[in-house]
DNA sequence: ATTAACGTTTGGAATTTTTCAAACGTTGCA
DNA sequence: TGCAACGTTTGAAAAATTCCAAACGTTAAT
């Protein structure tokens, strides 16, 4: 009876102990399910939430090996995932003197960086308003008042909206600083 | 040589009206090209865009049957990508008391409304850094700081973020009010 | 020089997304 | 009541994307 209540309560915080370890493994999980699903609402592969989130949560840099291993993935896809990551300077990459291997890091300012590649869109809808604005213009084509009313309209809202990016970006450099 | 000269110039002339008409068919596939290519760069269908371009350069509504005419598919996926665009608020259905058609038009405020949908997007980053800040802490999790670092960054940008987006509708508000 | 440890590239397989044609349901009209 | 004109749904096909395994090239160590 003794010996049976010791191996339970054995048992049981043996199961906490799994238990925890289990958790903190779904937390992890769950933080890099997230992250995919996020990066895909924003259009980009689900994979590159993956590996974001698993650097964001990493205390050191991760060698390419194992974040393929911990994602379950071969490296294939993770090589070409990682050069999409550095091109849009979301992940880097460094140098560990005791290994041959590559090692990634998050990019410090990963928050930044993802903000100002979507700048680059926008930048994106202003060009096309302004291009077709003027294809019309120089085409003297009938008839076009609603859709250069439309086209002002959306030249206008991204130029503001740049504007307020921008804004937007100062404020967050001043802050930054000041923590 | 008289002759000859006038039916060149004639020539010349019908060349000038078909080129003029092949153009203006030309720049309106680029325009919509040029939008199938900016909704996929959001994450967006391209066919999207190309409804979204078709229904901007065109001064009245259009039915189902001549957009997918106009794009080349078939009324199935045109059904569904019109319900998708309605849902986002791009596009609006009308109703021509003459036919028995739905004609669709595109929504006035169509640009705050694609913004609005992004909100919602930089909203959900919100909620994923707070959720997990709370689920660490909750949990007591050994060396966080480094995550409850970046955690707490993440929620700082996106919240500021999320106060110039506020600040940039106001404004376009009042822009278009004295416009 | 050879080998071993890497990351990258590549061809095809697997998965996901898009698309079509046809069936279906609904509504207006005769 | 029956028919015709619609839009929507659906199951399968087509297209695009993602993924893997293996070949490859490069570099470092022996």
């Amino acid at each position: 009876m003794t010996n049976l209540s010791i191996f339970v309560s054995f048992q049981i915080f043996q199961t906490n102990q799994m238990l925890n370890m289990k958790e903190v493994d779904k937390l992890k999980e769950d933080f890099i399910m997230n992250f995919g699903h996020a990066y895909q609402a924003f259009g980009l592969s689900k994979l590159m939430g993956h590996v974001v989130a698993l650097l964001i949560q990493s205390t050191k840099p991760i060698s390419l090996e194992e974040i393929s291993k911990q994602l379950h993935r071969s490296k294939g896809p993770i090589s070409q995932i990682t050069r999409r990551l550095r091109d849009k300077r979301l992940i880097r990459r460094v140098w560990q003197p005791t290994s041959r291997k590559d090692y990634y890091e998050i990019e410090p300012e990963i928050f930044e960086n993802a903000f100002r590649n979507n700048i680059e869109l926008i930048r994106n809808n202003i060009n096309i308003s302004k291009h077709f604005q003027s294809e019309i213009k120089s085409r003297k084509i009938e008839d076009t008042e609603t859709l250069d009313f439309r086209l002002k309209e959306m030249q206008n809202f991204y130029e503001l909206m740049d504007k307020h990016y921008k804004n937007f970006l100062d404020e967050w450099q001043i802050l930054k600083k000041n923590a």
